[in-house]
DNA sequence: GTGATAGATGCAAATGCTTTGCATTTGCAT
DNA sequence: ATGCAAATGCAAAGCATTTGCATCTATCAC
């Protein structure tokens, strides 16, 4: 299997950083780089495992967490889950909705922060970096689910 | 010391969710009321503490972690400091922008999400719940230090 | 007030995600 | 081809959070 051009990109990238190039970070690339939601580092592990690349979950936290050193991606928290979760930086800023009661995630393009940050630097002086969002709804197949329940 | 009058009503809030009235209770709610930005269960525990309430850290995980399912508080994760945190759920719903410098908080009171959310639950069918926005920057001061180690 | 009891607390041990130390391996520049 | 700094694997440690259980206590019926 050859590798996709976003990763040859990423690896480049890489290698810019004074990064080295390994087997493993390039799985671990190919996996971030195949979701459009946010991993943990276990699920990250697991997904290289199924396309058998051997990697010891401690390389993979060693990784991500090199890669949010270099913003090539955002960390988060999922509260629900308890674990700490990847994504690549998307040249496309986005956020997520995510069911509390099924875990699907909707992925939402528009970010409405923009606006505020800028008014938010002039009225506290603050350089504003960055944000996060994380959204909560129930998905539209919960909501029958539980109404149905509730008969 | 006599109990503030909104701690009183937290309490009778809570007693109305069949919940009982205790002395660490009271002085949770207490250190939580007087804050308006996002504690930790260990400062939360520190904070009792120096109010002269000996309370055994497990209290304050359980009681805090019963605020939330009850809607009374709100989880979030701090990234930066890698422990879970808790406030009252304001009736001013609100969020913070962080110094990630020297980790000073300023409240903004300005939800710029609430016209998003009603616009995601048509496009998504999604019932939308609430959220969480984390926002970083850097502080005025830290700014200038900054600024003044690059010369 | 008293007693009964479901619920709350304290303590210590367990859990589970994440980090770290160290010996071994490996990319990559020369 | 060789040397070496960087990366990896493995196992052990760290640390916030949770949990089991014995003890205590707020609350309610009497």
């Amino acid at each position: 299997m050859s590798k996709p051009v976003e990763i040859i990109d990423e690896l480049n990238l890489l290698s810019e950083h004074g990064v080295r190039n390994t087997r493993q970070r390039s799985a671990i690339l190919q996996v971030l780089l195949a979701s459009d939601i946010p991993l943990s580092a276990e699920r990250i592990h697991e997904k290289t495992k199924e396309a058998d690349a051997d990697i010891n979950l401690s390389t993979v936290y060693r990784f991500v967490e090199m890669l949010v050193e270099k913003n090539l991606a955002t960390k988060s928290f999922n509260l629900e889950y308890g674990r700490a979760t990847f994504e690549l930086s998307n040249p496309h800023h986005r956020h997520h909705l995510t069911c509390t009661h099924c875990g699907e995630i909707v992925v939402i393009r528009e970010c409405p922060l923009d606006k505020l940050c800028r008014a938010l630097e002039e009225d506290t002086g603050f350089a504003v970096i960055g944000h996060r969002i994380e959204l909560f709804g129930v998905c539209p197949k919960c909501q029958r689910e539980l109404s149905t329940e509730e008969l």
